[in-house]
RNA sequence: GGAGAGGUGGCUGAGUGGUUGAAAGCGGCUCCCUGCUAAGGAGUUACAGGAGGUAACUUUUGUCGAGGGUUCGAAUCCCUCCCUCUCCGCCA
C-alpha cells in the first residue's frame, strides 16, 4: 500500500511513478478523498476533545451537588447530547471514507525501483549474467518424457482425482520431491534461516495484507464456507506471520525460510505449460522471507538473491538472472531478479525463482514496524523462492538425462535422494 | 458440534456508570546507601496515531480481545464476532 500521507500531499509525484509501470494511473478521486478525511479528522478530534471536557464537568456538578435534576444539569446534558450526534455524523462520513480510500488505495501497485530497468513488457527484462554452460544436444528428451519412462509421476490419475494442472509423484518421484526440499531447507537454515511450517489456508485480511487482494482474487482458490484462502505462496502466510507487530529493532533483519504448498488457479493460461511440471494448480516451493531495516534492503536484496543462486549452484544446474523491467514488475514488487534454470528441451530459461524487494508496501498493508530512531517506521520486506520445487525437479531430470533414459542426481543431493542415479526400477 | 468459564499495562492481578489510562505487587529504569556482592531506601515506568518544533519537548485523540450500541460520560450496561480454558462428543 502506497503511503496515504504521500498520496494527499504530492498526488503528482505519486503518478509519476506509478506511470513507471507503463500504465497511466489516475489517481486525482483517491487525492480527493485523502483530503476530505483529513479534515473530517481534524474536526472530529476538536470535538471529541471538547465533548470530553464537558463530560468531565458534568461528573464534576454531580459530585458536588445533591440534586441531580438541575436545569444547569439538563442543559450541560443537552449540550453534550448535541456534540454526541454531531461527531456520530462525522464518525459515519469518515467510515465511508476510509471504506472509500482504501478501496482505491489497495489496488495500486507498488512504485518500480528507480534501479529497475524501464521496460514495457518482458521482452525488456534485462539478463544480469549467465551461470553455467547450458547444455544444448539434438534429441534431448522433455522432462516429462523422461519422467514418464521413468514412471515418476503422472497426469491423466491426477486429473481424474481433481482436474488437469494436477500431478502426482509416483515411487522415486515422490522420494526425489522429497529429497529437495529437505535440501533446500537445510541449506538455508544452515545459513541463519529459521524454518517455519505455516498454515496452507489463509484468510481475507492475509492475502490483502501481502497483495493478493481485493485486485486479484480470481488468481487463488477459495474455500466456499469459510473465509479461507488456499495459500498461493508461503510469502502471504509469511508477510501475515508479524502482521500488527512492532518487531525489536535489535532483532532485524528477520529471515525466515518455509516450505509450502502453493495453489494457484493460473487463470488466463489456458493451453500454455500443459505438460510436465511447470505450471501447476498446486506445487511445492520453499520460500525466503527478510523482515529488515529500511536502510538496508537494498543490500538484503542482493543478499537473498543469492541464497537462492546458491541452490542452483549446489545442484549445478545452468542458470541466468535476469532484472526485471518495471513494466513486468509484479504488483507488489519494487525491484524483482528472477532467476531462470535452464531447460534444454526446451532450450531456454525458465523462471525458477524471483526475489522482490517489496519496500514498506507489504510492511503498510500489514502494519509491520519496528523502532527505528525512537520512531515507529515501517520495515521493508523481502521474499524470493528458494526453490520452486516442481520446476527444479524439471530441471534436474532435463539437465541429468542420460542417453540411456535414466539421470544422474547432483552430487549434493545424493544423501537426500540416497542414490547417484535414478533409472527404472 | 454441545455445556460452562474467561480475555484488563512487559507479567500477576484489582476494578459494575463520573476528573479512571486504570489500585496493588512483580519486573524495568534513575538515584541514594553500605568496600564489592547480597539486602535496603527514594523516585520513576503503558501503548499507538495526529498536529507543532532541528531537537529536548509540547499538545490532542484513541486504546482494558475486536466491532457495533445505550449514555452528557463505558474497562464497567446491551448486541455481534474472535480467541483461550474446562467438561462432553468426534477425530489424525
Amino acid at each position: 500500500m502506497l503511503d496515504q500521507k504521500l498520496i494527499r500531499e504530492n498526488p503528482t509525484s505519486v503518478e509519476e511513478n506509478l506511470s513507471l509501470r507503463g500504465k497511466v494511473y489516475k489517481i486525482s478521486y483517491i487525492h480527493e478523498l485523502t483530503i476530505k478525511k483529513k479534515q473530517i479528522d481534524i474536526e472530529i478530534s476538536s470535538l471529541q476533545s471538547e465533548s470530553k471536557k464537558l463530560s468531565k464537568s458534568i461528573g464534576q456538578v454531580i459530585g458536588e451537588s445533591q440534586n441531580k435534576n438541575t436545569q444547569e444539569l439538563n442543559d450541560l446534558k443537552k449540550k453534550g447530547n448535541e456534540y454526541r450526534i454531531k461527531i456520530s455524523e462525522l464518525e459515519e462520513a469518515q467510515r465511508i471514507l476510509d471504506e472509500q480510500i482504501r478501496n482505491e488505495i489497495y489496488k495500486l501497485p507498488n512504485f518500480p525501483s528507480k534501479d529497475a530497468p524501464i521496460g514495457k513488457d518482458e521482452s525488456d527484462n534485462v539478463q544480469i549474467k549467465t551461470w553455467g554452460d547450458p547444455l544444448i544436444k539434438e534429441n534431448l528428451k522433455s522432462h516429462w518424457e523422461i519422467g514418464e519412462n521413468l514412471n515418476i509421476f503422472e497426469s491423466a490419475k491426477s486429473t481424474k482425482i481433481s482436474k488437469s494442472r494436477f500431478i502426482t509423484l509416483i515411487g522415486d518421484g515422490a522420494r526425489l520431491e522429497r529429497a529437495l526440499i529437505n535440501f533446500m531447507l537445510d541449506m538455508h537454515t544452515k545459513n541463519n534461516y529459521l524454518e517455519l511450517m505455516l498454515p496452507a489456508l489463509v484468510n481475507s485480511e492475509s492475502l490483502t495484507g501481502s497483495g493478493q487482494l481485493p485486485k486479484f482474487s480470481n488468481e487463488s482458490f477459495k474455500c466456499s464456507n469459510d473465509d479461507l484462502w488456499l495459500s498461493p505462496t508461503a510469502e502471504v502466510p509469511l508477510t501475515a506471520f508479524h502482521r500488527n507487530n512492532i518487531i525489536d529493532s535489535k532483532q532485524l533483519p528477520l529471515k525466515y525460510v518455509a516450505y509450502s504448498p502453493c495453489f494457484r488457479r493460473e487463470a488466463g493460461s489456458y493451453g500454455r505449460d500443459t505438460k510436465g511440471l511447470i505450471r501447476l494448480h498446486q506445487f511445492n516451493k520453499v520460500e525466503l522471507y527478510w523482515f529488515c531495516d529500511p536502510s538496508k534492503s537494498i543490500e538484503a536484496h542482493k543478499k537473498i538473491t543469492l541464497d537462492a543462486e546458491s541452490i542452483l549452484k549446489k545442484l549445478n544446474l545452468p542458470y541466468r538472472l535476469v532484472d526485471i523491467c518495471t513494466g513486468d514488475l509484479g504488483f507488489s514488487a519494487s525491484r524483482t531478479f528472477d532467476l531462470e534454470v535452464w531447460l534444454p528441451s526446451s532450450k531456454c530459461y525458465r523462471e525458477i525463482s524471483s526475489c522482490s524487494n517489496c519496500l514498506d508496501f507489504q510492511a503498510r498493508r500489514s502494519s509491520i514496524r519496528a523502532k527505528i530512531d525512537k520512531k515507529n517506521t515501517y520495515i521493508h520486506t523481502l521474499n524470493g523462492s528458494g526453490l520452486a520445487i516442481g520446476r527444479t525437479m524439471a530441471a534436474i531430470l532435463e539437465n541429468g538425462q542420460q542417453t540411456d533414459g535414466s539421470v544422474k542426481i547432483p552430487d549434493a543431493l545424493v544423501p537426500y535422494f540416497g542414490s547417484n542415479i535414478l533409472k527404472t526400477a
